[in-house]
DNA sequence: TAATGTGAACTTCTTCACAGCC
DNA sequence: GGCTGTGAAGAAGTTCACATTA
């Protein structure tokens, strides 16, 4: 335990610790602002932005304030400003280097989503352990190559990649993983279903689709009625 | 305030109302059981299931806790029998019929996701608007033809679709969405890079890449460096 | 001994409500 | 009037620690 006293160094990033939760909302209010910058508006409310993404303009608000004072009394938050300030705090204000590994369908349709490169990271590789697919361009990638898995370790240390998605079968990941991070990459977006198992030191966000629906699955079984069968009064 | 005492119905489903978090995680735990099924372990300690996916033991037990009592004393849980205690709970016991908008590259990838009907989840029909892609079938799925978003509302009535994937461009979603619930969809997956409006009785559940990869941005700049620049110490 | 199930303590997150500003 | 920023209150979720059972 810490013990530290709460003393505020006023000027400098706000919180000692930023509730993980607040951290996921900001990309959304990212996102959502730059909707609005296609829109058009100048400036924005906590509200509207709440309302757009189902929270309260008091959530808003205090997510927001963890970072600083981003706001104008009255008025509302400038929509450029305030998109350029939580992309600085995301760290996107500036490009990542990407690596993907696993050219299989769901590897091809994450490296020709365009939505990577605009939001500032930058895919500089494919690997994928097919023979059939090395040297091939990926659709719409025509500076990405395809290379094989024993290029990880080069070329991550060459691109200074930090970064890189896991698109792999599950009894693949874990491999890749360790090859990765060894090869200094410090933070991994699976989408391989198995949780891996990763130091410390490394950051980890996962994707399981079957995971997503299963979700779903539940949260209809309690409110509705399940696809059919069981008898239900009324 | 309710003032409502806090009277246990015992014998029925366990508590009026279940952490999300711990839904998210009942997921995972089937994921891991499984795993531990085709290892061939007869048994597993909440600890065991703990450490695999970075949770504590005693979290794990009061997750199970909230549907029942499903462990043995000094043994652990079943692992058979527990996955297909999970599975009830989760409704995942029985089949869904599943839809998937978008036959792009992220829509191909996912229709061909085996994980999907392995897990209980079937799909039935993929919409798309582009002419060339109609009629087609996806590769490995000889059984599931792609048609016309006008075929929606017929298809998802006469096969009682109750779960819908979205993965068309954001600009699109909306309207998707829209249609699909208007036609009796009640569970929606959203791939698009924008928050959906849908009334309250509609589960939505949503996977943005772009935002992932912005998280793991955030976790890498502050206990490390960024890809470049900014003056730093060593 | 090895493990579960669970009240109680604790921690984290969200909402409320209002002072202050435009 | 409209809106932000924030302390305080409240709700939700997690961990502790121990009685209990095999």
């Amino acid at each position: 335990m810490v013990g530290r006293p709460t003393s505020k160094p006023a000027g400098a990033i706000r919180a000692d610790h930023i509730p993980g939760p607040a951290v996921k909302r900001l990309s959304l209010y990212l996102r959502e602002l730059e909707n609005h910058l296609r829109a058009g508006s100048q400036t924005v409310s906590s509200r509207k932005l709440g309302t757009a993404l189902g929270l309260t303009d008091a959530q808003v608000r205090k997510d927001l304030a963890y970072f600083g004072q981003f706001g104008h009394s009255g008025i509302g938050y400038d929509v450029v400003e305030l998109a350029a300030r939580i992309r600085r705090i995301l760290g996107t204000d500036h490009p990542w280097n990407v690596v993907l590994v696993g050219a299989g369908h769901l590897g091809t349709a994450l490296a020709a989503y365009r939505g990577f490169s605009r939001k500032g990271f930058k895919l500089v590789a494919v690997f994928d352990n097919d023979a059939r697919k090395l040297g091939q361009k990926l659709p719409g990638l025509e500076h990405v190559p395809v290379v094989g898995m024993d290029q990880i370790a080069a070329i991550v240390r060459e691109h200074t990649v930090h970064l890189a998605i896991i698109a792999v079968p599950a009894a693949a990941a874990q491999d890749v993983a360790d090859r990765l991070i060894a090869a200094g990459v410090r933070g991994l977006l699976n989408f391989a279903p198995v949780a891996l198992n990763c130091p410390e030191t490394t950051a980890v966000s996962a994707v399981d689709m079957a995971v997503q629906l299963e979700q779903l699955s539940f949260q209809l079984g309690r409110a509705g009625r399940p696809p059919r069968g069981s008898p239900k009064k009324r």
